[in-house]
DNA sequence: CTGACAATCGTGGTATACCAACATACCATA
DNA sequence: TATGGTATGTTGGTATACCACGATTGTCAG
């Protein structure tokens, strides 16, 4: 909770001032956009037609707009010629990609962070893990979603990887559904688990290599995963629409 | 009747398509912003006033609002609050970030590129290799500058990293003047140069590990010179609110 | 002369209306 | 049936108005 959100907006939480954090209706916008598209609501390939955003959500035109330009900057959507903004299409080679950064990043930040952690990121490592294992054992793919992108954010920042956190977030946004279908995998469950308490411990135990190749393997066999799953719905993608 | 053309041209022409790229004023409007900002010309920490940019630009408010929220996204601008936008500064510790991913990034690029490169790609680069020597012997920065660019461009394309020249090309963007700053300094048009064509030579001898090896090399360089540059600039910034 | 208060102005944020260009679907007529 | 026009919907682009907030400035009382 005190630990970062996103770094978009967490700059205004930090402080402890009582009133009217400056939210515009913009960046509220943007989050509700952000978290329809992640969440899978507005399918990929969907058109988002302004006018009818505009009464979704409430707010005019001008808000919309310029909510959808950022994000298409970010590559949630993308706008085509003459025909409007559509939720981003993923397919495998564009995922590999995103895998293959992320496992590079990643890698890092865990050798980073546990060579520089001090005893309190080490502390909400810890926590972190702890309630990542609790999010394993509930039922609610947005619980284990939320808890693993705490997990890695944990690792990132106390690594002092901002930038690159910022990366691989938005880098997330994009795979996000690829994610919560890996994540709900019945293997994953288990096999996920189980890495992802290598990497916290490898970080804990101060084991640099050690953690950079449990993130490999981890992410090797997310990759992995959600190629199967992707290069299957592709096969069938007629129906894709849903 | 019409021959042969070129690979390159033949399947626009084959068909009568009329290509019109639509290029609106908002993406117009993008990038002459981006341009004044990356080249300096909008130094940072320069409040971006709306209703200036307007006539500057000579276009609609609205235009220039959704412009700020591209660029905003793609971290070249960051919007106080209550305040408005202002061009992003950078510190060491932000470049020094950014140099890591970039080092990161293009030695995963070199290394496939020398590993997948065809012959067409291998031309392509030694011809970038050429121009960008061409543009070492010349004295305008900003041939250098797009020189550099374009044969990175070249390195990431060929290897299929196109998400990561995409990540790479924004980040570059963040770190445009010290980019320039660094390539002008004059030790580096002599090993920069050397340095360079030793990643291409990599390349085109298909030895992934040399060509991964120079990355480094030329990037630990050029984020040493550049963290001279920023503290020396940073010492004195009690000046810099010009 | 100084300090407090108020008027003013500049700025960002938001909403609304309007127009032109283009695409699509539909329909009427030859 | 095929052709051509028409209606509709969507987008990009523009203009304008209003509000809230903050900074500046000017004025007036002490």
């Amino acid at each position: 909770m005190w630990g970062k959100h996103t770094d978009m907006e967490n700059e205004k939480l930090a402080d402890l001032r009582i009133d009217h954090v400056p939210q515009t209706l913009r960046e509220i916008a943007v989050e509700r956009m952000r978290a329809a598209i992640v969440s899978g609501y507005f399918p990929s390939g969907r058109r988002l037609v302004e006018r009818n955003l505009v009464e979704q959500l409430g707010v005019s035109r001008s808000v919309i707009r310029e909510a959808i330009r950022y994000l298409e900057a970010e590559g949630l959507v993308e706008v085509l010629p003459r025909s409007g903004p559509v939720v981003a299409t993923l397919d495998w080679e564009r995922a590999r990609q995103i895998y293959d950064i992320r496992l590079r990043l990643e890698a890092a930040a865990a050798a980073d962070c546990a060579r520089l952690a001090d005893d309190a990121a080490r502390g909400r490592l810890a926590e972190a893990l702890r309630q990542l294992e609790q999010a394993f054992e509930s039922a609610d793919p947005q619980v284990l979603y939320d808890a693993t992108t705490r997990f890695y954010q944990e690792i990132f920042t106390s690594a002092g990887h901002h930038v690159a956190w910022d990366i691989v977030h938005r880098l997330n946004g994009r795979i996000s559904r690829l994610r919560a279908l890996t994540l709900a995998s019945t293997d994953r469950r288990v096999s996920g688990q189980a890495r992802m308490r290598r990497i916290a411990e490898a970080i804990l135990a101060r084991e640099p290599e050690a953690a950079e190749q449990a993130v490999r393997e981890h992410l090797t066999e997310a990759a992995h995963i959600a190629r199967q799953l992707l290069e299957k719905a592709e096969g069938a993608k007629v129906r894709d629409v849903s």
